[in-house]
DNA sequence: AGCACGCCGACT
DNA sequence: GTCGGCGTGCTC
């Protein structure tokens, strides 16, 4: 009789699950529960995935496992379910999947932390030292502070900042200590403007609807009121007791969705995301699986949250690609979310004013229903746009006159400019005029970006920095000159051109220093006054500057060039996302648009047509060219610094292949970045129309993978539906 | 992924 | 003579 063992996930990224004999002394472990068990030489923290199994190895290799760690599963059927679909739909290793789904603070063999609040209070002999005016500063501050109760830790981060060292030092002293307090929120919720008829008919639809499975995606263009139609549903979830959990692609949108949502909901809103403090996000998580907190606002990997008492699930921008993890277990959370909605039997509700191509496919098959808002309750009328034909211009630092002018023309008026480049940097080529060099990456064979002022080149694929050489190290000519325009390029022209105006840049680089940047921001919210923005793609979402009335595209052309058949789908989102920042209050917006392909297709049908339009064309292309969400991929890549490396492993990789797998076969061949980082990259790509017929046969060719001799030479992942080819 | 074991170069 | 390079093998 062979002994029942425990099946347990390991964080290791192998594909295989780990049989253990149950602890000696202790409960009885449930399927969800963690456990403490010896791996390799040293203790691993697993979840049981099975229980009273037949063990898939020999009884002699097999070890008690140490401690149960939890006496109820702390994953419940539902996640646990969910969780070993995932990993076998992303061809994930399993254990790399149940580890997702734990907060890190969780995957420690350590007592779970109490869901209270952090909360501090003085000591009798922290009055004594206050009344006794014996501390000074900082310190003396924080104990007239809790003088009138215990504070909580968000509650000082308001009223003191920095108040944590002093706190240190007190709590040293005994003269306050630390403890827990169950959150007693205010339930004072304050009632929202009242719904437009457009939006209480979506409600209606969605609300119709709770209690089971649908999915819907909600089309709505920005500034029409998607946030107002996601309270009411969330207010209607709450009466009956119910949680929702709502999905935002990033986190620099999360803290004024989560003051809307405290503000109006009062209740338990909880944020998870990946830069909340470990602790911090674990007591979110289990608020969650208590059922104490009833709206969670999370990123990506919130849609592990357990939701005991489910209601709904909302995902925000749905199209973002910022939902797709895309190392290790490389999910998808908008789409696990529709299955995770499935499993619980409430509706989940897909929003975006951009909807994603495999969306609008699911709503053409029927299996989401399509909702609509196309008011912009809060601005007069759409923005008018205009192309801007760069051909026929004189540019200076590739702004056309046309575009300078009517920069000129809006900040003499008062009103705000955002011109938007899709570049960071100054330039992002350093050209030599005399013999035609350019400065390259030598770890990726890609030009360098011409950064700070122009005193530096970056690499922007691998970050790598260089000096700018004083001449041509080809030809010695001293003709070295940047090509083209990133950010700080067009923030040094507009500075110039414009020196009373304040010229703000927004990228990666200056939104480093965040709250100075938000302050300045804010500012411009509140004030009528003339300012230019320039940014990237950062600049596309979030604030809502009532006085920005008009937003310059400099230029697009790399989207309408490149070789991705994503790159247009993303191009008219992106387009579609910025114009959407002009003129959303009373003022009317004016959108120009540079490009040097004034009659690209894709342009014209968006601009006469609108998105809508222009992405029903896209899926007629991909359903003609047999591409996603026509057709399903998986991408196995490969990378090393010897080719031949990469070039052996794809050669069996594509040889263990199943025999009459019927799938579409592409490569081995180099990846678009043939090198990156100083690695030489490959790539394998099978598709197939019928994604069963897919899974079923890379299911096992997956787990083969690993025990390729050519494997351990190199770093390799699979990606099931790959949303870039990189 | 980690981690140890295991054979070949430049250091006290 | 050793410390340490990363190739190879394993984890129930």
């Amino acid at each position: 009789m062979m002994p029942a063992v425990l099946r347990v996930a390991l964080p290791v990224p192998l594909p295989t699950l780990f049989d253990y004999l149950p602890p000696i002394a202790g409960g009885e472990a449930q399927p969800g529960c963690r456990v403490l068990v010896p791996f390799g030489r040293g203790k691993a923290v697993g979840v049981v995935v099975a229980t009273g199994a037949a063990p898939a190895v020999g009884a002699g290799r097999l070890k008690h496992a140490l401690r149960l760690l939890d006496e109820q599963p702390l994953l419940d059927a539902e996640l646990m379910q969910t969780l070993a679909w995932a990993a076998d739909y992303w061809l994930g290793a399993p254990g790399e999947a149940y580890a997702n789904a734990l907060p890190l603070a969780l995957r420690e063999a350590k007592p779970l932390p109490p869901l209270g609040e952090e909360c501090w209070s003085l000591t009798i002999a922290g009055r004594s030292a206050l009344d006794a005016g014996s501390r000074r500063g900082a310190s003396r501050a924080l104990l007239a502070e809790l003088a009138a109760g215990p504070l909580s830790a968000a509650e000082l981060d308001a009223c003191q900042p920095g108040w944590r060292a002093a706190a240190r030092r007190l709590l040293s002293a005994s003269l306050v200590e630390r403890g827990e307090r169950i959150a007693s929120r205010d339930v004072a919720t304050r009632t929202g403007p009242p719904l437009s008829a457009e939006q209480q008919q979506v409600v209606d639809a969605v609300a119709g609807d709770l209690g089971r499975y649908q999915p819907f995606l909600l089309d709505g263009v920005t500034g029409s009121g998607k946030t107002e139609v996601y309270l009411a549903l969330i207010q209607r979830v709450l009466a009956q007791g119910r949680q929702t959990l709502l999905l935002v692609p990033e986190i620099g949108l999360a803290p004024q969705t989560l003051r809307r949502l405290r503000e109006r909901l009062g209740v338990a809103v909880e944020v998870i995301h990946s830069s909340l403090a470990e602790g911090e996000r674990a007591r979110a998580w289990l608020r969650a699986r208590s059922g104490e907190a009833k709206v969670i606002l999370g990123t990506r990997s919130a849609v592990f949250t357990p939701l005991p008492e489910a209601g709904l699930v909302i995902v925000d921008e749905e199209h973002d690609g910022a939902y797709k993890q895309q190392e290790g277990f490389r999910y998808h959370a908008r789409d696990l979310a529709v299955v995770r909605a499935r499993a619980l039997g409430v509706p989940v509700l897909l929003g975006s004013g951009t909807p994603s191509l495999e969306s609008l496919a699911n709503v053409e098959v029927g299996r989401y229903r399509a909702l609509h808002l196309r008011a912009r309750p809060g601005a007069l009328r759409p923005p008018t746009v205009q192309i801007v034909d760069m051909r026929a211009q004189r540019l200076e630092h590739g702004l056309s006159p046309t575009l300078l002018a009517a920069v000129a023309d809006t900040v003499t008026r008062g009103e705000q400019v955002l011109v938007f480049k899709n570049r960071r940097g100054y330039a992002p080529v350093l050209y030599c005029h005399a013999c035609g060099w350019h400065a390259d990456c030598p770890r990726c064979d890609r030009p360098m970006t011409l950064h700070a002022g122009r005193r530096a080149l970056v690499c922007h694929h691998c970050d790598h920095r260089a000096r700018v050489p004083d001449t041509c190290p080809s030809c010695a000519a001293t003709e070295l000159k940047p090509q083209g325009q990133g950010t700080e390029r067009l923030e040094e022209a507009l500075a110039t051109r414009f020196p009373d105006v304040p010229v703000l840049r927004i990228d990666r680089e200056t939104t480093r220093r965040r709250d100075a940047f938000e302050h300045l921001l804010d500012a411009l919210r509140d004030e009528a006054k003339p300012a230019i923005l320039v940014g990237t793609q950062m600049l596309a979402k979030g604030h809502d500057l009532p006085n920005l009335t008009l937003v310059a595209i400099a230029g697009v052309d790399e989207g309408l060039l490149s070789v991705d058949f994503r790159a247009s789908e993303r191009l008219a989102q992106q387009l579609v996302q910025v114009a959407g920042r002009a003129g959303r209050a009373a003022k009317p917006g004016r959108v120009l648009l540079q490009t040097h392909h004034p009659d690209h297709p894709l342009l014209r049908q968006l601009l006469a047509q609108g998105y809508a339009a222009a992405a029903q064309s896209l899926l007629a292309e991909r359903r003609q060219g047999a591409l996603p969400p026509y057709a399903h991929q998986v991408l196995l890549r490969a990378e090393a610094t010897q080719r031949v490396a990469v070039d052996a492993f794809l050669a069996e990789a594509t040889a263990a292949l199943p025999p009459e797998h019927g799938l579409q076969v592409a490569g081995p061949m180099p990846a678009p970045m043939p090198l990156r980082a100083g690695r030489q990259r490959g790539q394998l790509l099978l598709e197939a129309a019928n994604r069963r017929e897919l899974h079923a046969a890379l299911r096992p060719w997956a787990a083969q993978l690993a025990r390729l001799p050519a494997a351990r030479k190199v770093r390799w992942s699979l990606d099931v539906d790959p949303i870039d080819l990189y």
